[in-house]
Formats: C-alpha cells, structure tokens, sequence
DNA sequence: TATATATCGATAACTCTTTATCGATATATC
DNA sequence: GATATATCGATAAAGAGTTATCGATATATA
C-alpha cells in the first residue's frame, strides 16, 4: 500500500498549494515562498511537496509550471468531469451559477428537482427528477451535490445513487444513509458558521490557548 | 468554565452530536446509540460528551435534556447573534434565504453590496457597501460572510475589518490578508467537490503502483 | 440480598500529523 | 577551484487524536 503516501491532512493541502502556485509568475518557487504565503510551516509544505513533485532543487526550489502539472495530475484535474445538482432552489441554483468549479475539473451539467420551475433563462437544464435516472446514466454522471430541504434529502440521495452516482456533496444538514460504495461529503454551512462564531470567541466558552494564529477547525 | 481541554477535533464534533441529540425522543440516550447514528466511534463519543457534560451515568447513558443544553452553552446557541453577507450575488442571496442558520444561534440581518438591485421582494435589506460600516457599528455586528468575485475581495475583507467584523467565513477561492485579530474561515465549494472526485476515485491518478485500497481520506 | 449487565470515565497503547534537526547539493561569489 | 548560502530530502522527536482495555457503578433480576 505504498502507492499514495498521501495522508489525508497532506492531501487536504493540496488544493491550497495549487491554488497559490497557479499565481506564482517566477520561474521556480520554494517551500519558504509558500509556507509563508499560506501561512503553513516550512517543513510541512516541503514534506507535502516533496510526496507529489520530486523536482525540488537545493538552492532553487520546485519548478513552477512542473509543480503545478503535479499538481493538477494528482488531483485529477486534467479531464473536466461533470456533476448534477438535486434540488433546484436558492442554494442549488446558485452553484449551477458559479463557475469557480471548472478550475478544479468540475462542471455542473444540469440540475433536477421535484418541482420543475421555469429554466428557460438557466444556460443549463433544469429537469425533472423522473429523468434523472436516465440522464445520469446517459451522460455519465457520478458526482452529484445535494441541495434539497432535509426533509426531502434521504429519499433524493436514494435516487441519486440508484442513478449511478457515487460521491455525494452534501448541502443538506442532517445525515444520510447510502451504500458504502457511495462517498458522502457533508458541506453544513451553518455549522462552520457556528465554528467561527466560537473561534471568534462570541460564545462565552473560549479555546483560550492556541496563541500561534492556525484557525482552522 | 475553564474547560479549554476541548480540542478543535471534538469541537468539530460537537455540532454533529447536538444535531442527532435533537433528534432523540427518549430521555436518555448512551454513548453507543450516538456512535451508531454518526458512525463514529464508541469510545471517541463517549470522551467527547464526557467533556462537556459530566451527567453521565452508568447503565443509563447521558440525560437527553441535560445533553442538549450543555452542547447548545459549549457552542454558544444560548443567544442568537447577528451576522452580514458581503456580496449579494446569487450565492449571497442563497445564504440569505436559508434559514439553518437559526438553529447555530446565527441569523442573518442584512447583506451588502456595491451595485444595490432591487431587494423590495426580500426579506432583509441589501445595503450598499458604503452603508456597511455605519450599520455593522450601530448593529453590533461582528461575523460576516463573504460571496464577492475573486477580484473584489480584498477590498470587501479590508472594509468588513473596518466595519468592526472579527471572524469571517469566506466563499471566495482566493486567500485574503487580514490582521491578526480577525478569524478567516475559507469553506471551498469547489475545492471540497474536488476533494470528492479524488476519493471517488475519479481521477484515475492516484494508485499507479499496485494498490491494496488504501482508502484514504 | 446477591448476581448480572449495560454503560460510564480513566488510563494506556497506538496511529497520525506536525515540527525540529541535519547532511547533501545546486548555484553564486571570491 | 574553494567557500558560502539557500534550499532540498530524510530521519527523528514531539504532539494530537483515536482506539482498546479495564475497573466502577446504577439498575434490573433472581
């Protein structure tokens, strides 16, 4: 199992690298640059690097445009692959809108919904759920983001993956239930609110302790 | 409480518990049926619960009440507090319209933005930015979220951080710079959708050598 | 009352992640 | 060519987080 050393932390990382060396006009950039424009520690951005680019030189650092085709290999972004939405409200049709997931390989192809609303002004379809057996099946589809109300959301998520979809991002805030061959990815907006709230120190119970600046959680 | 053992692991657990813990009918509820609802560990949960709320009890589990109310105190639910949205694009107005946040002791009083369109159908004003400043201050507002283009966003951060906002949580892809006593939470859509292609194995670029399934992350 | 059982809390063992240290090396300068 | 310096990769140490184990205890049952 010694195929992809990649811990789950490093591989959290990765994205926040590709992100900072696709604006690095420089030639070659070095795990200090990094570490310092991230915020992250030498050593560790040089640890993540050195797993996914052995091009690092002593005194020069990693070739830009290499680390940033390793990059982009390892997180498999060099195929766009498409993705539904379920559930066409607010939320649902505000992704349908951002084009910030093309830069990671990503495309939304089309949304469904129980409730077929007016599309003609959308760029992408909108269908209803009915079809979204078939379509998926047609057109490929295996990621699929969730946006209906919770109430909706297990039986939606059972017809997602009855449609051949196998990675679930999650908008909806309870949990649901699917095969273990299907991977789910909780994204509950609210809740990082809530963490903020608390990190920011606006409930009276405090972590009080981390003085060094790394706010994640 | 000087209870600052709570690392930020079981911080990010604990709005997950106070989820199911809301859910349940009975009047206790032990260590084991929590495990098996989230999918966690026995152990982890019980350590996890043993740090908050010391009314566990042998044979009976953790009173469901007395649970629910010592999660909602750590996660500072007591009180609903005010928060902002910077940008009212589709994704800003989204957020507007969801209502979980209510349910984190958050809501949102008001959104901003530097082309002010017609909010007449909304049920909170959309202000224009040169407005925030004045009313993040009459408001008492200090959390804000942030849906503005890439290109916008470091002047949007500097003027929430002028207008008195200390935790941000950020829908924009790139970083941005803020003094230290300001908290940025980045929450990637596009990064955690391509977080999922990768573990759903769709980027064919992971396991090249022989793999026994090492299914991280 | 005695015994059995479910469940907790604590300690310990283990694993994963981060940080520190150090020798090696590519380039620059003398 | 010799020396200095920036930077890498590797190894080791330290720190966090998770999992296993075990004794203690509240209730149930005989």
């Amino acid at each position: 199992m010694r195929s992809s050393t990649l811990s789950k932390a490093t591989m959290g990382r990765l994205p926040l690298y590709l992100q900072f060396i696709r604006t690095v006009q420089t030639e070659n950039v070095s795990s200090a640059t990094v570490a310092r424009a991230l915020g992250l520690g030498e050593v560790q951005v040089r640890k993540d690097l050195a797993s996914i680019c052995p091009a690092g030189m002593p005194k020069i650092g990693y070739p830009t445009e290499r680390l940033r085709e390793d990059l982009e290999a390892v997180l498999g972004m060099k195929q766009t692959i498409p993705a539904v939405v379920v559930g066409a409200g607010k939320l649902g049709r505000a992704l349908m809108a951002y084009d910030g997931f093309r830069e990671y390989g990503l495309e939304i192809a089309a949304a469904f919904d129980t409730r077929v609303t007016d599309s003609s002004h959308e760029r992408k379809p909108i269908l209803p759920m009915e079809q979204m057996h078939g379509w998926c099946r047609e057109h490929e589809v295996h990621i699929g983001i969730l946006t209906v109300p919770a109430g909706a959301a297990q039986e939606a998520a059972d017809q997602m993956v009855n449609s051949g979809i196998t990675a679930i991002l999650s908008f909806v805030s309870v949990p649901i239930r699917v095969p273990d061959t299907v991977t789910v990815k909780h994204e509950n907006i609210a809740l990082s609110l809530a963490c903020l709230k608390i990190v920011a120190g606006m409930s009276n119970e405090t972590t009080e302790e981390d003085s060094h600046g790394s706010e994640d959680l």
